[in-house]
Parts: structure tokens; C-alpha cells; sequence
DNA sequence: CCACCTCCTGCAAACGATTGTATCATTCTG
DNA sequence: CAGAATGATACAATCGTTTGCAGGAGGTGG
């Protein structure tokens, strides 16, 4: 709404040409400037608040300073603290964040991907990748910079921020072997995702390790990651293995619905069956019992993810093969897990 | 990363002038080419891919077709859905959301919002509003439209989407004198937000119209719409007033804050002392007990919050004072609440 | 048959920045 | 002191659109 200051109104205000009070104000040709006209104009520039209209700036750079961020599913709480982690890492750097939610449908995530790539986002961070993702996969050729978060894929090596999940579910299951458990099943989430996959794998590795047995009847796969779908898991599950003292579930979510399951059995939580989750989501210590799970640092997976990303967009790591992290998780034992009786 | 083709290529293809290629490209003066240049021109673009470039559009037209939304905590699960909706509803207009994480405070608001206003962005939905909000009230002029969501202010009139306060705290305050309670506690939100004010006053009112006593110590405000202050709200009110059976919190997080406070003092929530929330924010229908509570319809705020800032940005209802709109609840009883014993 | 109107299309100037190149005044060098 | 080197600034093109204006072709009416 305000009176609209261009560059030209600096120059002319500092006696200079466009051009030099343009390059007296950007840091990188400031050198060039002597330096009484470099004061000059930058004393214009804020005597008049002069403010570098984006959209020339960028139509001439070829840059947006924008990046594009994917959600699967923005209701879900755990997007929460990693789009705050991104959003104040890119800020910092005067990048702005398009956030476009998936809305679970993989259809609806090539279009809005899509409006993404149109308002030319310099780069790209996708919390919706699958294993095998052949959209990502031709996405690669279409962006400059992607980063993947949460989840990975297998497809084109593409840098990615997750947790180590190998290493969380071997707290959860070294945390119940310790309180004496020894016939413990798993509900999985979707093995489609490397989530799932990953801390699918993880259990039977882990269960191995303690010379314990991990057939698949102790082990359970939820079509989803929500509630509904963990407590179908559960049902199936105690059903078929009544002698089970504890569940690891891959996901809060479906530690909540192992939850309903174990009480429509009559049984309690905690004292019949221990129940793990995985990820801390926001107000399950609340619960009763508070859950027991496998803390992740979803802030700093997105400053993380913030940051692999500023390196492939200003081009520093443009060599070798892209880095992935994988932040290591804390158990945050609660009280859903406890000895057998 | 694709090899970019411009209007220029398009008009070359079709064998026209860019400038006509334009006009055949865009809705509004198709009908000044003739029918025939329009075809040859849109299957141009169609062949050649086209994509117009947002930047050097919005250069020239001067708008971005951006919004920006200022969320006061982008990790309180009540902004997931009200996000979705005006995401859902501005994308349908082919206008793009940059989200703004306010952190709590204020003077980082000020830098937030001042990004996006140079962001060019064409309208701006605040979340952030307290009652007395100066800052606000010289926004108004910075910036062309303004929508405020969730919470509104009382200096500069602006189109406002809340929910229907009084409604809501009714439905809470009749359902508990149906069940028989008459010494009903209110744990306020801040006074300083219109949501703490609106339902503090509208719980008055509403006690006042049952003939039941709503003096001061049976209200206690919480310092902010947290678990903690609620908890601490909670104590003080309980300890003022052992007698009471029920309370009326401001909101789910104070009313979590409640069971706890409830629970430490050896009572059972429910049984001893009815609970109701205000929000249904997710997972709560999960504790024990299930929160009783107020569904505000916050994925339709969101899609009114972009409607109403759509007809501002079109200029569609220049005219007029600003209409805000009062979305109205619903009450979602569940086992918090109970008769008295 | 000429003038005029209508329809379509092309021309060129914006929008507000960045940046390669030219120009000019110095100062330095031999 | 001539000529080259240096340093500071100005000029002008460019990024990809949109849009006011001019102009040409063809048709119509007087």
C-alpha cells in the first residue's frame, strides 16, 4: 500500500546512477564502489526505506529465494516442529517457505509439486517420499536442489534427514528385554515407506540379537500411520499371539491404537502389555499410562534439512554424492512399558 | 532445471507476436483475438509446455499471487486444519501460501510480518491477533487486505473468522447443568486474547442466565493457553474452592492441565470433577477419560479466512465495513463429564 | 467510390532490478 | 611529458510478461 521506492529514487536521491547505487548496495560489488558513494546511498537507501522489489530482483537472478516444502499430511503433529526447524534456518537466510500439504493422495502431490516447480522455488524438501517413488525420481531432473525429510526412497540418490532407525527401535527393544520381556511383537508401519521398512527391519535384526524369536507371527503391518489402522494391527495380532507381554509399535500413532486394542482385550497397558512408540508427538505424556517411545529431534531434522538444502542451492556441495543424516534418537521410557508380571 | 520456454518461443511457434500470444493465453482478452490465433496459440503452448513466469507476470502486473499467514506457534495442532483449509481454498485460485512462524513473541512478529510484506505478498492472515493490538492497527495500512483468524482485535476494524464463543461456552456450561452440577469453576485463557476475554465473559453470562453464582474465585486465568498455566490455574482454583464439581476450561490444553491438577489432588476426572475443553484438538478423544469438549469447524475457518481475504484482494467488497464472520460450534460430550456424585 | 467502423495484430514501453561494457578522470611509469 | 594502467561511474541491454496505442485489412453505408 505504501508509496512504492524503487531503486531510482536512491540514485537520484544520492546523485548516482541506478546502477551504482545498486551495486553499492549489494555486498558482493560493494568493493567496486568507492567509499563515500557507497555511504552515500546507503544513507538514501534508508533515509527513504528503500526495500529491493523481489520479483525484479528475481526475474533478473533467476532466483526466487524461495523453497517448496511437501507435507504429507499437515494435521499430523509431527510436521509441526520440523517445518518450525526449517522455517527458521531458511529465515535466516532470507529464503521464504512455500509449504504445500499433500493431502495424502499421490495424484494431488504431482500438482501441487507441480504449482511448486512453477513459481520457480529454488529448491525443494519432500517429507512425502516412498521407497520406490518414481515421481521423485523424474523430479530430480525438474529441480535444482531437493532434499528429502523423514522419510527416503531407493530410487535416485537424493540427500535425506532422518532418524537412525535402526538404532531407536534397538532402545525400545533393548528397554523391554531389560525390564525382563522376552515375547514381544511389533505392529509395522507401512512397509511401502522406509519408515516402516526400516524399523520393520530393525525389530527382527534387534529380536535376533537377543536371541529372541521374531517370526512373522509376532509381527503385525498397519496399512497406515494412524490410529485406526494400529489398533486393526494390534487386534490381529494379540489375536494370533494372546501370550505377547509387549508391542513395539513403528509410530505413536499406532502405539495409540495398540492402546484401545489391549484394553478391549481387558487387559491394561503397562501391567499386562508394555507398549512402545516411536517419535514423542506432542501431549502422549498425557496419557494413561504416558507412553513410553523413541524421542526424535524432529526441530533439528529440520534445520537439517534446511541446511543440506542452502548447501545444494548455493552450489557448495554440487560435487560427490549427496550426504545424508541420520539423527540419533533418546528413549523416553514412560509408563506403558513395565516388568512382565 | 528444464530448458525454460517463454512466451516468446510460444508466439514464434505459433507464428504470431508475443504480445498476441499473450492475449490468446490469458481468459480476460482471448476474446479481442480471433478464434483461430487463439487455437493456434494455446496449441503452441500446449506443444511447447508453457509455463508463464510468476516472477515477470507479477513484475509487470504487480501482484505475486502470494499470501501470507502469520501463525503464533506453527506446533499447537490447532493451526494443522485451520492451514489446510485456507491452503485447499487459495489454491484453487491459483494463489500460493507463505507461512510465518511467529514463536510467541512479539518483536519477532514484527520482523516476520515485515518479510512478507516485502515479500509482496497480495493479503495477509493473521492468527496472531490480541485484543489490543497496535501493531495490527498500522498494518492496516502497509498492507492491501487482512484477514484475522482464530482471534480477533479491537482497535482498527477488520474482518475477523472466529467461532461463536458465547454459542460454544453455552453449550458447555447447559451441558453441565444438565447433568446436575451447579458449582461449575471457569479456568480462563489470557484476558489480553480475544478467545481468553470472549469465553471468560460469555461463562459469566451464561452462569449468571442459570442463576448460578460466577464471582471471582470461581474463576482463575491462566497466564496462556498451555498445559502448564493450566495446571496452574487449576491448583489455585481448587484450593480456593474444594466444593466444586465441575470446570469450564478455556480451552483443551488448559483442560489437560486440569486432569492433572484434578489428579493430584486424589480426585477422579469425571467422576469427582467434570471436565469440558474447547477446540477438539486431535488425540484427546484418546485419554482417559475422552475430553468433553467444543468442536470449533477450524478447517472452515481456514477456507473463510481465504474467501474473506479473496474478496478483499479482488476488490470485490471494497465497500462497507469489513464483515467477520462467527463460526459456530458444537459440543462433543464425552467421559469427562458426568453427573455429580 | 470514399469515408468510416470494426476486428485483429504488431510495436514498443513499461515493471525494477542486475551486470557486461564503455567512458572518463586520475595517477603512475618510463 | 606521453602513454598506459587503474579506479569509479554511467550507459544500455536484459530478465519475461502485460498493455496502451497505432495501423492494416476488410466490410459497410452513404
Amino acid at each position: 500500500m505504501e508509496s512504492q521506492v524503487t531503486l531510482k529514487d536512491v540514485a537520484r536521491e544520492a546523485g548516482v546512477h541506478p546502477s551504482t547505487a545498486s551495486r553499492a548496495l549489494n555486498a558482493e560489488t560493494r568493493s567496486v564502489v568507492s567509499q563515500d558513494t557507497v555511504e552515500r546511498v546507503v544513507g538514501a537507501a534508508r533515509r527513504l526505506g528503500y526495500r529491493p522489489h523481489p520479483l525484479a530482483r528475481g526475474l533478473r537472478t533467476n532466483k526466487t529465494m524461495t523453497v517448496g516444502m511437501v507435507i504429507p499430511d499437515i494435521e499430523n503433529p509431527l510436521f509441526g516442529p520440523i517445518i518450525a526447524g526449517v522455517e527458521s534456518k531458511l529465515g535466516e537466510e532470507g529464503y521464504s517457505l512455500l509449504i504445500a500439504d499433500a493431502g495424502h493422495s499421490h495424484e494431488y502431490t504431482q500438482g501441487v509439486v507441480d504449482s511448486l516447480i512453477e513459481r520457480r522455488v529454488d529448491g525443494l524438501i519432500l517429507a512425502t517420499a516412498a521407497r520406490s517413488d518414481p515421481f521423485i525420481d523424474n523430479l530430480a531432473t525438474r529441480v535444482g536442489a531437493i532434499v528429502l525429510v523423514n522419510r527416503t526412497t531407493e530410487g535416485i540418490p537424493l540427500p535425506a534427514i532422518v532418524t537412525d532407525d535402526h538404532a531407536g527401535i534397538g532402545m525400545a527393544v533393548a528397554h523391554l528385554v531389560a525390564l525382563g520381556h522376552r515375547d514381544i511383537g511389533h505392529v509395522a508401519g507401512p512397509r511401502s515407506l522406509s519408515t516402516g521398512m526400516g524399523r520393520y527391519q530393525a525389530f527382527i535384526g534387534w529380536m535376533h540379537s537377543f536371541d529372541l524369536q521374531a517370526s512373522s507371527d509376532v509381527i503385525e503391518e498397519a496399512s497406515w500411520f494412524q490410529v485406526s489402522p494400529g489398533y486393526e494391527a494390534a487386534v490381529k495380532l494379540l489375536a494370533r499371539r494372546p501370550d505377547l507381554t509387549a508391542i513395539v509399535a513403528a509410530n505413536d500413532l499406532l502405539a495409540l491404537g495398540c492402546y484401545r486394542a489391549i484394553r478391549e482385550l481387558g487387559k491394561e497397558v503397562g501391567g499386562d502389555v508394555s507398549v512402545t512408540g516411536y517419535n514423542d508427538v506432542p501431549l502422549l505424556d498425557l496419557l494413561h499410562p504416558p507412553l513410553t517411545t523413541v524421542r526424535v529431534p524432529y526441530r533439528q531434522m529440520g534445520t537439517e534439512a534446511a541446511s543440506a538444502l542452502m548447501a545444494r542451492m548455493t552450489g557448495t556441495v554440487r560435487t560427490g554424492a549427496p550426504v545424508s543424516v541420520r539423527l540419533r534418537p533418546v528413549l523416553v521410557a514412560r509408563g506403558s512399558t513395565a516388568a512382565p508380571l
